[in-house]
DNA sequence: TATATTTGTAACCGATTGGTTACTTAAAAT
DNA sequence: ATTTTAAGTAACCAATCGGTTACAAATATA
């Protein structure tokens, strides 16, 4: 059974029903009114989000509140922090061909600025 | 046959993968090497990782170049921002308690300065 | 040319996934 | 007390996953 964070968040109805309770605790049912699937499927996939701890129940009642608890998607950021400098490449080349472009024309009005 | 990044990096291999080959390109026989699985099953998420983009390959006679080009990435890093508030939360509570405490010791210093 | 090396790929396998229906339990409402 | 409602769970299913071995194709080397 594994269940990091990652494997979580790899089936897109499990990242919507994340989307749907970080606004607000929805009960299982709630849940399950949004989507096309039966209750039981969403009760399985929330059982998956709960035990990486994406989510937390909180009975009231007869009813199962879920709640998102989203801090371990840090560990996510973390792992996509390390290689945020490879992706955005091309965007710092942009960035410094833009600057290149900003230098070149202060040179008309400041040749000192240019290092 | 879904390929998008979030599955693709679901599994921990590929993960291992992904940072074997961002430092430099590396034949698929070199990768292979660097597992305890077999030499076709590392093809098997190579294909994976470039279906979805995350790699490509590049030959170079008989062998193949595994490069990394992790522009995809951004894509499950602007998933998470949009929850970063969230899973952050705590660390904001401590912060305004920090701030607050800054705040009560300035008191004693300048009381125009609270807000 | 014959041989070795790198890779792709097909066929197979067991486990897991994402879904279903049917049933049970527990709480609320009538 | 009976009925309705919310949810858990078991049993099942087809498809996919992550792995294997065996073989074929293409390039490099002897």
């Amino acid at each position: 059974m594994r269940r990091d964070v990652f494997q979580a968040i790899a089936d897109p109805t499990r990242r919507q029903i994340i989307g749907l309770i970080a606004r607000q605790p929805l009960n299982l049912n709630a849940v399950a009114g949004e989507f096309a699937i039966s209750r039981p499927a969403v009760s399985k996939h929330m059982k998956i989000l709960t035990e990486c701890g994406l989510v937390i129940i909180k009975k009231k009642g007869r009813e199962r509140y879920c709640e998102a608890k989203l801090d371990q998607l840090n560990d996510v950021s973390a792992w996509l922090e390390q290689y945020r400098v490879f992706w955005e490449q091309k965007l710092d080349a942009l960035e410094s061909y833009l600057q290149q472009l900003q230098k070149t024309k202060a040179k008309k009005n400041d040749r000192k600025k240019r290092k």
